[in-house]
DNA sequence: AGCACGCCGACT
DNA sequence: GTCGGCGTGCTC
């Protein structure tokens, strides 16, 4: 006889506890998917097995017994303290980590195997040779993958510096040592090519692809693959850091500065916290790969807790493309109204004429406006946060999203006096249309979130674009996100401004990533690229970086305000939303839970939270949300967190609440 | 959540 | 005397 410690699939915050059951069954082991009896009716649940004992110390009334152990799926006991570290972490259900690991679909009815890409032939790329940097790379973490060491490495290297030749070097060497490797890179949909070359490389029948794309039957399909070990390399977006693979060597996070990596639906995971977590028991190593690595990142590689390589030379010495800023005020002054100052209109012209391709980059969030002056592009900031503020029209005035502090709106500039102050924001379907006003005689394709929603639609324009059937690409973040075009000769950024002043505590972090991989977009081919960068505020120290392409330069201002300002990589921030029908339901129960976490605060922590505020995003479903912040310092986290799962914990299971409470960390 | 239990009013 | 409507509280 054992005794099992049971997490129940149970949608309810009330049912996330442990319950404890008898079982006689042999093959019972941690992780084992099993159906008890449950509550009064005695309904078989499905359940997973957290802990086996040999015995309990004390009574337990009314002990019921296992019914039986589901044969197809079956969990680590890895995967299980991963749970387990999960639910204390982002102050999820048990269930909810445990949906991370376990396959959504079921077993084909036809007897078929569902495998994604079994067509793909693999790109056959001879062996390349390395260069001397990308020697170097491989052998400073070698010798952990032979020691089997836990590390972490963040590889720096700029854009074309063959950073996908050494993660394949270093897989490699895993493999040989007997152990799998996990590959993510942050947006599956534009990287068939990463694919296609790892297939090549290593085969189809090694490799296993998992992402949220895949139907439920493949996603499953793949699941079993890789569970049973016929699969030594998984490659995927963020989901596939819950691969069930055994004995993880490796797992590299190409992109590694990307919000794709941040999960925003519950569980809200960080990708990089999981696969930290989950390569420590194993001894694997975690690689970071950007050319833009996020400050927090690089902050941590300078206090020595990840190892850092810089690549700074691009493959084939391709020179880095010239980069000129155009200040649209000066483009005012001398009554040029337009979207397009005269510098990108000539280089586009010249571009096109000499057969090459254009791309032109704007950021997608044209409905967050700033205010800001025209004349000195003076933006309006939180005195307190030191953020931009956002426009709202219903109260005409100037919100912080933070802190929730409110400025009338200046009927001239605060700084030159100029009545040209307003608020911002110019959508990517309106530079389409004034694009082909003015260049009609080329073809056009627009890339966004309205495009790439019809299933298919994002190859077709990419690769109408690579063959050069489209000539111009106007498009969001996702044309910045590496892609490889050889015919590119200039990329515009129509408003650099608008990323930055998006209000958050990254949009300068965020400006500089973006320009910069957007300005890797241009010269992959043999000519020199340009790339001609718009913006109202041509003196900010991440757009000075970005066009001299100097990332030291920017992270040395930012890491500066980050600790003056007590922003991560100093502290972290707890976002607290409370969900409810009604709206004012919404926002008494969000003033109660501020009260209530401040409560369980320490007096010094009090101060840290901040006001409610509304969040304004269209997945609501007739659901009003309003969400407080807390900030918390470096090693307060745990206290912070304690509070907040109190507080979650009273309004979620308690009596008949009119609403809900969902926490992420550090969101984006 | 989901379901049994039980308190209480309504109706044969 | 009994049926059922819904509020309450527990689930190993």
């Amino acid at each position: 006889m054992k005794y099992v410690n049971v997490a129940i699939d149970n949608n309810n915050d009330n049912t996330d506890n442990l319950y404890t059951y008898a079982s006689s069954l042999d093959e019972i082991i941690v992780g084992s998917k099993v159906l008890v009896p449950f509550a009064r009716g005695n309904k078989f649940k499905t359940g997973y097995i957290f802990d086996v004992m040999d015995s309990i110390d004390n009574e337990i009334k009314g002990l019921k017994y296992v019914e039986s152990i589901d044969e197809e799926i079956c969990l680590s006991a890895e995967m299980i303290d991963t749970c387990k570290w999960m639910r204390k972490r982002y102050l999820c259900r048990y269930i909810d980590a445990i949906s991370c690991f376990t396959p959504a679909g079921s077993v084909s009815k036809r007897g078929k195997k569902r495998i994604p890409y079994k067509d793909m032939a693999g790109e056959k790329n001879s062996i390349k040779e390395l260069t001397a940097e990308q020697e170097s790379a491989i052998s400073q973490i070698n010798p952990y993958i032979k020691k089997q060491q836990h590390e972490i490495f963040l590889i720096h290297g700029v854009t074309g510096s063959g950073k996908t030749e050494i993660y394949i070097r270093l897989i490699n060497a895993v493999l040989e040592s007997g152990r799998n490797a996990i590959v993510m890179v942050p947006e599956i949909s534009l990287t068939t090519q990463v694919i296609e070359r790892f297939i090549g490389r290593f085969g189809q029948d090694k490799i296993a692809v998992l992402h949220s794309k895949l139907s439920l039957g493949e996603r499953y399909d793949e699941w079993v693959r890789i569970r049973s070990g016929q699969v030594r390399i998984v490659i995927g977006a963020r989901s596939a850091v819950f691969a069930p693979l055994e004995n993880i060597g490796i797992i590299i996070m190409d992109e590694e500065h990307e919000s794709t990596y941040k999960s925003d639906m519950s569980p809200k995971y960080d990708t990089l916290e999981v696969a930290i977590k989950r390569t420590k028991v194993f001894d694997g190593l975690v690689i970071l790969g950007s050319a833009t690595p996020s400050v927090v990142s690089t902050y941590r590689a300078e206090q020595g807790i990840y190892n850092k390589i810089e690549l700074k030379e691009r493959y084939n010495k391709m020179s880095l493309p010239k980069v000129e800023i155009v200040d649209m005020r000066e483009e005012l002054k001398l009554g040029n109204k337009s979207i397009f100052s005269r510098l990108l209109y000539n280089e586009m012209q010249e571009c096109l004429e000499e057969g090459q391709q254009v791309i032109l980059f704007l950021n997608r969030r044209g409905y967050s406006t700033f205010v800001t002056c025209r004349e000195c592009g003076y933006v309006m900031k939180c005195p307190e946060c030191g953020i931009s503020l956002t426009y709202h029209k219903a109260k005409n005035a100037a919100v912080c999203h933070y802190c929730g502090k409110m400025e009338p709106l200046p009927k001239t500039c605060p700084e030159c006096g100029s009545k040209y102050i307003r608020h911002f924001g110019t959508g990517t379907e309106k530079v389409e249309e004034l694009t082909s006003n003015i260049f009609p005689d080329y073809p056009i394709a627009r890339l966004d979130l309205d495009t790439i929603k019809l299933k298919g639609s994002v190859d077709k324009i990419i690769n109408d674009f690579r063959k050069g059937k489209t000539k111009i690409l106007i498009g969001t973040q996702l044309v910045a996100k590496g892609l490889d075009f050889k015919n590119v000769g200039l990329v515009g950024i129509i408003s650099a401004d608008v990323i930055l002043n998006i209000p958050d505590y990254r949009a300068a972090e965020r400006t500089f990533q973006l320009i910069t991989q957007a300005a890797g977009r241009a010269g992959r081919g043999e000519k020199e690229g340009k790339v001609v960068i718009q913006t109202y505020t041509s003196e900010h120290y991440s757009i000075e970086a970005a066009a001299q392409q100097n990332y030291n330069m920017f992270y040395k201002t930012e890491i500066l305000l980050r600790t003056s300002m007590q922003y991560p990589p100093f502290s972290d921030i707890i976002q607290v939303i409370v969900i409810a029908k009604n709206e004012q339901v919404c926002i008494e129960g969000a003033q109660k839970t501020m009260a209530a976490v401040k409560s369980e605060l320490s007096e010094e922590l009090r101060n840290n939270v901040f006001e409610p505020q509304p969040l304004m995003l269209n997945n609501q479903k007739e659901h009003y949300r309003y969400y407080i912040l807390i900030k918390c310092p470096k090693g307060k986290r745990g206290e912070c967190l304690n509070a907040v799962e109190k507080v979650k914990r009273n309004v979620n299971t308690g009596k008949k609440q009119q609403y809900t409470i969902s926490v992420d960390i550090n969101p984006y």
